[in-house]
RNA sequence: GCCCCCAUCGUCUAGAGGCCUAGGACGCCACCCUUUCAAGGUGGAGAUCAGGGGUUCGAAUCCCCUUGGGGGCACCA
């Protein structure tokens, strides 16, 4: 085993976010791939926003796309395992009681008696001056005295990290060579609130240290910040880890991705019918290729080719096209039982959605896999692909009939011959291949066009104009309810248009 | 505003100085297959590699500038 430790940390503020998948999913190959340590992580200080409910969308989220991890929580709200527990921020909160202590002993940060009020007027005064918005250090060199003065005046303080001058540069994984002044990363920062609960710049360095995390992938939004972490490596005396920053995940419009203008939330895609094999493999090839031209590819095969230096610098806009097509792609590779297996969920949603009338039985569905299994751009659609099979009641758009191109007359008159010919079929021998012939041989004989008789039969039978190929169709229905649909649809036109 | 990052078809990308008349995929268009819809097959349109300067015998690839885009600058993470 290598010495390489990585690992995802969301924070349970919000649903498990298509970024923080793919994050987390270009951590664990980074880890798979080098024999090292993948690491789940809940930074939950935020204690306003955190909550429960949401921490179980990210585990349950991560489980879902396959992802599996060596350290940390396996259930919301349940225990964690691994050497280096606990692995929720507010369980470890001693740890940066004690951090925060030495920082503050050896005056590399000091109280900060300044309120938010305070703070946000200079941010304001700067804003207008046009000055880059920096704390203003009024409370870096106070006095014993001066200090007492505000706690009597009942402030409590938070603690502000002094930040050292100087130039700063590390290795990205991704980008290479990155430096920055510290002079503009916004002047000393807060690392404790008056609460007394540590913030994440803090925290993510304390537990990176004490987690012996090797190396930090993460979004690009946090280049910026990566300064902050260092100085806070450097002052608590731990080893920089190395950093590489992903590209971010873009809105069309090529800004970051957001809920606003895109569908961010992971859970929103497992219930539209997105195979987790589509999704980890599009959120794969959002920001890397193999470098070859293969496209279609399983996690295994994610692990074993996966590079980060073949890692792209600039942004990906999201692509919803891209992942029906690799999710059409996965459902029509997965192995018969299985999609059976995971229809069933689609089905009971549009049952209780009053889509369906009953449940299909698992021999209906395998009897059907043939012809919807390559028809199935998402698990979602399967109500929309053959729902009218399981339905009591059909109902039938008017304006479909006549259909498109016969008039009302011709297409009764169909419809009645076909009854006659597909009756005389019987139940018996109601197959695909007995079927079609009779039906073939009928439109010969009256000189119509097979397309148009079966579209006119489609329509009877199915209420659509779009289906899997009419005579599965029709055998799936069985023969008493293609009869009992034809004479219905027969009856239904009559009223509709009585001469 | 300041700092940082980035820049190849509409989108995701291949490209590590000559293999590039820039390749693939999604999407789009056409044709084939075909009872509809898909799937599949074949073909096509689509990028003067953001622009301009260098370096070099030679640049999409290296350097600089410009432009454009993005991100960061919280007692959020």
């Amino acid at each position: 085993m290598s010495d390489v430790r990585v690992r995802i940390a969301p924070s349970p503020t919000g649903p498990l976010h298509i970024g923080t998948a793919r994050t987390a999913l270009f951590n664990y190959l980074f880890a798979r791939n080098q024999g090292g340590v993948f690491i789940l992580r809940l930074e939950d200080t935020d204690a306003v926003r955190s909550s429960i409910a949401f921490e179980k969308d990210i585990v349950d989220g991560l489980h879902w796309l396959g992802l599996t991890w060596d350290e940390g929580p396996d259930v919301a709200g349940g225990p964690d395992h691994g050497p280096y527990g606990p692995y929720r921020q507010m369980k470890r909160l001693p740890l940066y009681e004690e951090a925060a202590a030495r920082l503050r002993a050896a005056d590399q940060a000091y109280p900060c008696y300044c309120t938010p009020e305070e703070l946000d007027a200079v941010r304001r005064r700067q804003e207008a001056a046009h000055e880059p918005p920096r704390y203003n250090r009024r409370c870096a060199l106070l006095t014993p005295a001066q200090r007492a003065a505000f706690e009597a005046e009942g402030r409590r303080p938070a603690l502000r990290f002094r930040v050292a001058e100087g130039l700063i540069s590390f290795d990205d994984m991704i980008r290479g060579r990155v430096e920055i002044d510290t002079a503009n990363i916004g002047g000393d920062f807060i690392i404790v609130r008056a609460d007394g609960t540590p913030l994440y710049h803090f925290t993510v360095v304390v537990d990176d240290a004490a987690m012996k995390i090797s190396h930090v992938i993460r979004g690009e939004d946090h280049l910026s910040n990566t300064p902050k972490h260092i100085l806070l490596f450097r002052a608590l005396g731990e080893p920089e880890p190395h950093f590489g920053h992903l590209p971010l995940i873009l809105n069309p419009d090529r800004t970051k991705m957001s809920k606003r203008k895109s569908q961010t939330a992971i859970a929103d895609y497992i219930e539209q019918g997105f195979v987790r094999e589509a999704l980890v493999n599009y959120l794969a090839l959002l920001g890397w290729s193999t470098g070859t031209e293969e496209e279609v590819l399983s996690l295994p095969e994610l692990v074993e080719r996966f590079d980060i230096r073949h890692v792209q610098k600039a942004g990906a806009v999201f692509d919803r096209e891209r992942l029906e097509w690799l999710n059409g792609q996965w459902i029509r590779r997965l192995p018969p039982e299985e999609l059976i297996d995971r229809l069933r969920t689609f089905l009971e949603a549009e049952l209780e959605a009053g889509g369906i009338d009953r449940m299909p039985s698992d021999g209906e569905l395998k009897a059907l896999l043939p012809v919807i299994q390559e028809r199935l751009p998402t698990l979602g659609a399967i109500g929309d692909l053959i729902g009218f099979l399981f339905v009591d009641r059909l109902e039938i758009d008017p304006s479909l009939f006549p259909t498109k191109r016969w008039d009302l007359a011709t297409t009764r008159e169909a419809l009645v011959a076909a009854r006659e010919v597909i009756a005389a079929v019987g139940e018996v021998s109601f197959e695909a291949d007995e079927l079609e012939p009779p039906l073939r041989r009928l439109a010969d004989e009256r000189g119509w066009k097979a397309g148009d008789l079966f579209m006119a039969i489609r329509v009877a039978v199915t209420g659509r104009t779009a289906t899997p190929p009419l005579f599965d169709t029709l055998v799936a229905l069985g023969y008493e309810r293609t009869l009992e649909r034809l004479d219905r649809a027969l009856e239904a036109s009559n009223q509709e248009a009585p001469r």
